[in-house]
DNA sequence: TTATTTTGTTAGGCTAATCTAAGAAAGACA
DNA sequence: TGTCTTTCTTAGATTAGCCTAACAAAATAA
């Protein structure tokens, strides 16, 4: 199994863009890559050549931009990496959300996959939480960011006296 | 006040690598930076010339380099960066430390202001809590990560009856 | 169906960051 | 002090990613 060099940051954003509009659009032309990108056409036109030496992209001149099923899979994990750190910028360190989408953009391309893992079991393990919505803890880190003011953490933990299954 | 155009990547590390040669040995050659960096010499020459034009570094034919005023004020903010990342990734997410090391090396180019300051606070919430060492939530969290299995979260926080003061 | 507009491509240039090869300066030492 | 070694610099090439200008193809509209 040959493997791939690892993708520059510029050819991953390419390949998200061009899996967004495919989602949203239907179609990714060129005129719309380079759009969302913000850069010229003829960048799009000089990755699209590189991305399809890498058996990532089909596209024939003038027409529509399709992901292989290597591109597809490669740019469902950038979605993916991008996805975890937004959600948790917004929702556990309650960043600005235009300022969580900027960061997330940037870090998507350099978060492993083992910080990626763990992410994703952290934001899970706070979704999962058998409170209302916030745990306790996270709502005391809210009013320690606001406040300075330090609550009481919780006690309730693993191989405490009071751990406690639900 | 002139603002200096955002450095890259590449520059924030030579600065961080001649910051940390001149406080751990007392200088900085261009060796020794290509050594740490895993550059060329002539790769570490053309750097510098780019940094002194900014005036980032000072740095005469052959000789030692240092890092102005300036320099040495972004130096100091990659490192605060690329030590808080390092420690959220490896006392919050028991990140193995070497890939926390690498990913912290990536990530501290591309976190933004806010979201440095909230991680701060995030460790500084997680490090102050009054407790053995580990906050209950947090051991709860390891416990989820290992066994999949959810215990009782703490269920103090603010907005809560029970909201406690310490 | 021809003319106009929009979109895409090609050609060619620029910058940043790296490299190798070759030579110059500095340092070590016999 | 002269020679050898190490370190640094210069020169020149390469690659990636962007750009503009000019042209070609496709789509639209008259």
């Amino acid at each position: 199994m040959y493997r791939q060099e690892k993708l520059s940051s510029s050819m991953e954003d390419y390949l998200e863009a061009i899996a967004i509009l495919n989602k949203e659009k239907g179609f990714a032309r060129v005129k719309d890559i380079s759009r969302l990108m913000n850069v010229k056409n003829p960048s799009v036109t000089g990755a699209l050549t590189t991305l399809e030496r890498d058996d990532l992209v089909r596209h024939e001149r003038y027409g529509y931009v399709e992901l292989t099923t290597k591109g597809e899979r490669i740019a469902h994990d950038i979605q993916k990496r991008h996805a975890i750190l937004q959600r948790f910028l917004t929702l556990i360190l309650k960043i600005d959300p235009d300022i969580a989408e900027q960061d997330s953009c940037r870090l998507e391309h350099a978060i492993s996959p083992e910080t990626f893992d763990r992410l994703t079991k952290f934001i899970e393990f706070v979704e999962t939480c058998p409170e209302q919505d916030t745990p306790g803890w996270l709502r005391n880190f809210y009013h320690f960011m606001k406040t300075g003011e330090r609550l009481k953490c919780s006690s309730v933990g693993v191989g405490d006296d009071r751990e406690t299954h639900i």
